[in-house]
RNA sequence: CGGGGCGUAGCGCAGCCCGGUUAGCGCGCCUGCUUUGGGAGCAGGAAGCCGCAGGUUCAAAUCCUGCCGCCCCGACCA
């Protein structure tokens, strides 16, 4: 396309908003405007890119045999009232009425919907298995939008839903999904970590994320520096069972300072190892204690994974009411509450906590044999340096990503609840097993940027960059050179997208314009090809300048696209 | 929802404390001429409900009250 008469429309400097690379560029560059708090208009330059990314999904999708459907995004609140998360969803769902007042929602997600066609038409196990999914726009009325398109309120993404007889098929799609993701993104130019997560809302067995490492990223994630294992802070865990102390009875012991494991442990001369901290908490209005070694602290995710968000610390007075004493001086010990104490503490024995007794803790405590009801999980912090939960000799390191995509195996939450039954060989009536798997169409294209850009603006990996080349003649005044301009263009548009800046501008603005907006490959017709009929090759993302003559064009820029492109290749 | 910041021309900003000409500046835009290898120069020009509403005042972009919008930091997700 010729730029001056295209809707292309860069600005000089900065917008003053944006704080990520990647929203930056995106404004800067003319790709995307913004409409309102959260939501984005994609202009033309922005929709060529998503149409490549669109493209390339669909191509993995397809190759593990998904076929492609699209939903409606207005739905009824009878849809979510089956599963519950009319009231679940709260605040995050966009909700409206019709003109008969009936309640509607714009959907955030699409499990209800599927579910609800999969009932409708799946019946016998010989239907199965089916891998359904869309490219669809979302609606989340986000309590902060934020980071240009990576937190929006209105985004698109690739939805996928498979549905099976059993677990082990529902692994296999899963599985599918999980190679289908590393050959997109590889594709992409995305480099990722795939960690383990938490399904949160979506409900279900497992899930995986699919996370790209970028120190502007929301999400924190643990990694081993010896072994694959890799983890979302939210579930993260460490191996540390060092809270095996020399048994003993148990002991009063006066601590008559007011305060936290530090002071207590400092008054005593003890380790903090030695030390469980124990918090009261109240949920469902019921008193519950969580243990963590003295030594960490409690992460809360994790709780809430647990008790959902209906957990509260307990106030000064419940914890008085409850235990007969004041903060720092609690514990289970001889009190009829329920516990939850960190996997860490499984064996500990020798430890000290609170005596429930002002002014006294009580020593000697033997996990095992001084609490009853107790059931241990992970819910500790993990921290930077801690020892690989899964490998020998491997230290964790935390890392900062943002979240393009998420695998779950759901399970049968949405078909038992929904009742999407079929019926076994055995003409048994079974809910069918399913899978959902997302990604953020909006994150995969800022990721790009996050992760490929430089000072002058965007570097995009040639498969989705909205055009491969630009040529760019230096004086549109100048015969010989607009007309060997518009011979290029003509030439190399058989085979290429090219953007021809016939604007009449000076060098250095088309120079900036092509640097920001990203174009891999840049031919330069200038004074060089008046004095010596040389024509200028640049690539984006090197200083090299390869000088040829114009009967070699033709060969050198496909020979530099293909090998462009080879770079995204798979197989 | 808690904390912070900002709304003045398409973009970036000054003016506001301390009310008083015709509301400025840079970029961009339009016209003409010159210029054409890293965001050119000269000349002329268009463009503003100073976020909205109310109040104080002879007089409000400026002071007061309320509201709205946008951004950033926290709790949530693709």
């Amino acid at each position: 396309m010729k730029i001056a008469s295209m809707f292309f429309e860069t600005k000089k400097e900065m917008p003053k908003d944006a704080e990520m690379i990647s929203h930056k560029l995106l404004i800067k560059g003319g790709y995307v405007s913004l409409s309102s708090s959260g939501v984005y208009a994609y202009l033309p330059l922005f929709l060529r890119v998503y149409k490549k990314v669109e493209k390339i999904i669909i191509e993995e999708m397809d190759r593990i045999g998904g076929q492609q459907l699209l939903l409606p995004v207005l739905t009824p609140k009878e849809l979510w009232d089956e599963t519950g998360r009319w009231n679940d969803f709260g605040s995050e769902m966009f909700r409206l009425k019709d003109r008969k007042d009936r309640d509607y929602a714009l959907c955030p997600t699409h499990e209800e919907v599927i579910t609800d066609i999969a009932r409708k038409s799946i019946r016998s196990y010989k239907q199965l298995p089916q891998i359904w999914y869309q490219i669809q726009t979302k609606f989340r009325d986000e309590p902060r939008p934020r980071s240009g398109l990576l937190r929006v309120r209105q985004f698109e993404m690739k939805d996928s839903y498979s549905l099976d007889t059993n677990t082990s098929n529902l692994e296999r799609a899963y599985n599918k999904h999980r190679e289908a993701y590393i050959r997109m993104f590889k594709r992409l130019g995305i480099d990722l970590t795939i960690v383990e997560a938490a399904s949160g809302l979506m409900g279900g067995a497992k899930s995986e994320e699919f996370m790209a490492i970028s120190d502007s990223g929301e999400d924190r994630i643990a990694l081993c520096n010896k072994c694959d294992y890799s983890s979302n802070m939210e579930v993260a865990d460490t191996k540390s069972n060092d809270y095996n102390f020399e048994d003993s009875e148990l002991k009063e012991i006066h601590t008559p300072v007011k305060g936290d494991v530090e002071t207590v442990s400092d008054y005593l001369n003890e380790d903090r190892k030695r030390f469980i901290k124990s918090i009261l908490i109240i949920t469902d209005n019921k008193p519950v204690f969580l243990l963590v070694p003295g030594e960490r602290d409690i992460e809360e995710k994790k709780i809430e994974l647990i008790f959902g968000e209906k957990f509260r610390y307990a106030n000064d007075k419940e914890i008085n009411q409850y235990t007969g004493a004041d903060k720092g001086y609690i514990s289970p010990i001889n009190l009829d509450i329920k516990v939850y104490a960190d996997t860490s503490l499984k064996d500990a024995k020798g430890m000290i906590s609170g005596a429930n007794k002002n002014d006294f803790h009580i020593k000697g405590i033997n996990i095992k044999r001084d609490m009853k009801d107790i059931e241990f999980v992970n819910i500790k912090t993990v921290r930077e340096n801690d020892n690989c939960p899964v490998c020998d000799s491997g230290k964790l390191l935390i890392k900062k990503c943002i979240e393009i995509g998420h695998i779950f195996q759901l399970g049968t939450k949405y078909s038992a609840s929904m009742k999407a039954m079929y019926l076994d060989n055995n003409g048994k009536e079974k809910p069918i097993v399913m899978g959902s798997y997302g990604i953020g169409l909006g994150r995969v294209i800022s990721t790009i940027i996050e992760q490929h850009n430089d000072e002058n603006g965007i570097i995009w990996p040639i498969s989705i960059a909205p055009f491969s080349i630009i040529i760019i003649p230096l004086n549109i005044k100048n015969e010989k050179i607009m007309n060997k301009a518009e011979e290029l263009y003509a030439l190399l548009k058989k085979d290429h997208e090219v953007m021809l800046d016939d604007r009449d501008l000076r060098a250095g603005n088309k120079f900036k314009d092509a640097d920001l907006t990203g174009i891999p490959v840049r031919i330069i017709i200038g004074k060089k090809f008046i004095e010596t009929n040389e024509i200028e090759i640049s690539i984006r993302n090197s200083t090299e300048k390869i000088t040829v003559k114009p009967t070699d064009l033709l060969n050198v820029v496909n020979e530099i696209i293909e090998d462009k492109k080879g770079l995204c290749k798979i197989d």
